[in-house]
DNA sequence: CTGTTAGCGCCTTCAA
DNA sequence: TTGAAGGCGCTAACAG
C-alpha cells in the first residue's frame, strides 16, 4: 500500500488536482474557504504527505543542502554540521550528509551525488590539499563543482578555495583567517618566553595545516624568535600522539643533560592533535605545563574540560557552518547581489593553563 | 543552463531514451557494445548526471536513509552518525540528517519530512521519553511512524521502542542493555567500597537515563548496598555541572565534620554529564579520585584523554549506528526474513582512574 | 476562482 | 536488441 497521492485527495474532495495542490502547498492564495477546508479534510483523512520527489521534479529544486565533511564524528566537523543544520532549518531545507575521509576524489563523488539529487546548494568543509597525489582528484572536484555551479547550484567552501575552481557565480568561500590567528597565537606565546618552539603539523600540502604553520612562524619571527621546527604527522589525535612521543624523548634527554633547560613550547595545528600530544607526554611521565607548554587550535567544545586547560584559538565553528550555509542562500530579489557581506570569520586567541609559564 | 537530460544524451548518441537509460543505469543487460559505447561517450561529453528525483519518482524509491538525532554536535550522536553513514555507503545510499533537540514533536516532523522524500528507511537515535508533556508528541510520532511503515518504509530505533508504536513489519529496535550494564558497573564499583553512592540522572521519564538508574540501583542492591540518592538535572554537560556543584558542597561539608568521612561515589548516567560534574568538583577545589569517585556511561571517544581517566561503560556507538542501519536493509530474497539475527549490542564496564580507591 | 492540459526526467511494460 | 508509449506525482501555464 503506497502513500496516497494528491490526485486521490482531490478526488475525495471532489476537486481537481490543481486545486488541491493550490490549497495544500503554498500557491499564491488559497482558494475559496469552503473548498479549501474540504481539501484539507480529505488530505487529513487520507494521511496525505506530498511527494517531495515529484514536487522537486516539477519545480526543479529539491529543498536539499548537501554537506561534505571528512568525518562527522570529528568534533570539528560535528560543530560545523550543527551550524549548517541550523541554517538549513531556517531555510526550511534538509541536509544531505556525505563523509569523504578527506580525499578530493571522494569529494568529487559526493558533489556528483548531490548534483544528481539536485541539491540546491553544497557546503564543503574540511581542509583542501595541494599534495601531488591529490592533484588529479582536485582537478576533477573542481570540474564537478564548476558544472554544478553552471547548472545553477550554489557552493560554499569553508577555509580555502577548492584548488583550481574558477570563481564562478554561486561559488563562495568562507575564509578562515588561520594564518593571522596562528600568528597572533605565536606572538602571545612568544612574549617573555625563551624556550624552543616546536610545531606539530599535519601532512605537508594541507592548506589548513600549512596556513597555521606559516602564520605561527611569522608570529614568532615578528617576536624576534627563530623559526620553529616542524614535525609532520597525521592530522588527527594519533598523529599528535606519535609526534608527542618523539618530543617527549627529546624533552627528557634535554632535562637529563641540563636540569635548567628552557621549557619547550609545542604548537599543534589543531586541538585534537594537541590532546594526542599531551597524552603522549603524560604517558612518558611528563607534566604540562611543568615540563612543556602546549597549544592547539579550534577550541573544540568537548575538549574544554580537559586539564590542564588547553591554550588554543577559538574558532566559531557553528557560526562558520551557519555562515557557509547562508552564503548559498539565493538573495531575495531586491537585495543587492553584490552586497554579499562575506561576513568575516574571526577567531580569538585563548590562553589557558597548558601554556602557563609558572613551573608547577 | 540546466543539467543535460537523458533524452539529450540519447539524441546525441542517435538512440532512443530507453536505450540510453538501459546502458547508463543498471538495467538487466547493457545493449550492444557499440551502442553502449556511443551512449557512454555522449553522456560523458555532455556531463550527464542522472536526475535522482526523476529516477526516484519512476521507481518510487529514493536511495535515501533518514537519520534523526537530538544534536549532531553531541559526540554520542556523532559517533552513531558515523556508523550510519558507513552502513549507508555499503548500501549505496545517502543519509538525510535531521536534528530535533529531543522533542517527539520535532521527531514526528522529521519522520514526515523523510516520508515526503520517500526515504527508504529511517534510523532514530536518541532517548525516548515518557514524560507527561511528551505524551501527545509520542502518540503523533508513533502514528507517523506507523503510517510510514505501512507504506513500506523501514525503521530502526536505537535503545528503546517509540512509545506506543505498534510492532509493525519493518519496525526494528536495536536494544541497548543499559540497565544490565549499569548494574554491572554498580557491582564493580560497589566491590569493597563503603562510601555513599549518588546518581546524577537526566530528567525523569527519559528511558535511557531511567534504565541506567534502575540498573545501577539493582546492581547496588545485589552487592548489598542501599539505594543511591538520585539527583535529576539536564541530560548534558551543564546538567552534570550543576549537580556536581551541589555534590561538591555536600562533600566539603562532610569532610569538615569528619575528616575520615567515607568517599562519595558518583554515577552520572552519561559521560558528558560525568565530565560536567567532574569539572564542578574541580572548580570547588575537590580532586578526583581523592575526594570523590565518579563514573559515567558511553565511553565517548573524545573524552578518553580526560584525566583522571573516566570509569564508564563502553558502548560500541559506531556499531550501533551501523547495526541500526543494516536492520532496515531489505533482506535479499532468499534470506530468511525471520532470521533477522537482531545482533545484540553489548557493552563493557571499563574501570579507570576516576574510581580508584586509593586516595592520592 | 477552478479545471484542463502539458510537461518535469526517468523507467518500464509492450510491441517491433 | 531496440523503439514507442504510458505513467510516477506534482506544478504551472492557460482556458473557462
Amino acid at each position: 500500500m503506497a502513500a496516497s497521492t494528491l490526485t486521490e485527495v482531490a478526488r475525495l474532495a471532489g476537486v481537481s488536482p490543481a486545486t488541491a495542490s493550490r490549497v495544500l502547498n503554498g500557491s499564491a492564495r488559497t482558494p475559496g474557504k469552503d473548498i479549501a477546508e474540504r481539501v484539507r479534510q480529505a488530505a487529513d483523512s487520507l494521511g496525505y504527505i506530498p511527494n517531495a520527489q515529484a514536487q522537486g521534479l516539477a519545480k526543479s529544486s529539491s529543498g536539499l543542502i548537501g554537506l561534505i565533511v571528512h568525518d562527522i564524528a570529528d568534533p570539528y566537523f560535528a560543530a560545523i554540521a550543527r551550524g549548517v543544520q541550523d541554517a538549513a532549518r531556517e531555510q526550511r531545507k534538509m541536509v544531505l550528509l556525505a563523509t569523504t575521509g578527506g580525499g578530493p576524489a571522494e569529494e568529487k563523488d559526493a558533489v556528483a551525488a548531490f548534483a544528481a539529487r539536485r541539491a540546491d546548494s553544497i557546503v564543503i568543509a574540511g581542509s583542501r590539499s595541494c599534495r601531488a597525489e591529490d592533484q588529479e582528484g582536485n582537478a576533477q572536484l573542481a570540474a564537478e563543482l564548476d558544472r554544478y555551479c553552471r547548472n545553477g547550484g550554489r557552493v560554499a567552501v569553508v577555509g580555502h578555495p577548492v584548488v583550481g575552481a574558477t570563481a564562478l557565480e554561486g561559488y563562495h568561500v568562507i575564509e578562515v583567517p588561520n594564518q593571522e590567528l596562528a600568528g597572533r597565537l605565536a606572538a602571545d606565546l612568544a612574549a617573555g618566553r625563551d624556550g624552543d618552539f616546536v610545531i606539530i603539523g599535519g601532512p605537508e600540502g594541507l592548506y589548513t595545516s600549512d596556513d597555521r604553520i606559516r602564520g605561527f612562524q611569522e608570529g614568532l619571527a615578528r617576536a624576534g624568535h627563530g623559526p620553529a621546527e616542524v614535525l609532520r604527522s597525521a592530522f588527527n589525535r594519533s598523529g599528535g600522539y606519535e609526534a608527542g612521543l618523539q618530543l617527549a624523548a627529546r624533552i627528557k634527554a634535554a632535562a637529563a643533560g641540563d636540569a635548567a633547560a628552557p621549557k619547550m613550547c609545542i604548537f599543534a595545528v589543531n586541538d585534537v592533535m594537541a590532546i594526542g600530544a599531551a597524552a603522549a607526554l603524560r604517558s612518558e611521565g611528563l607534566r604540562i605545563p611543568r615540563d612543556a607548554s602546549i597549544a592547539g587550535f579550534d577550541d573544540i567544545e568537548t575538549l574544554r574540560d580537559f586539564r590542564p586547560a588547553l591554550s588554543t584559538v577559538r574558532l566559531p565553528l557553528e557560526d562558520i557552518g551557519r555562515l557557509a550555509t547562508r552564503a548559498t542562500r539565493p538573495r531575495p530579489a531586491g537585495e543587492d547581489q553584490d552586497a554579499a557581506p562575506a561576513e568575516a570569520v574571526t577567531g580569538e586567541v585563548t590562553l589557558r593553563r597548558s601554556t602557563e609559564a609558572a613551573a608547577v
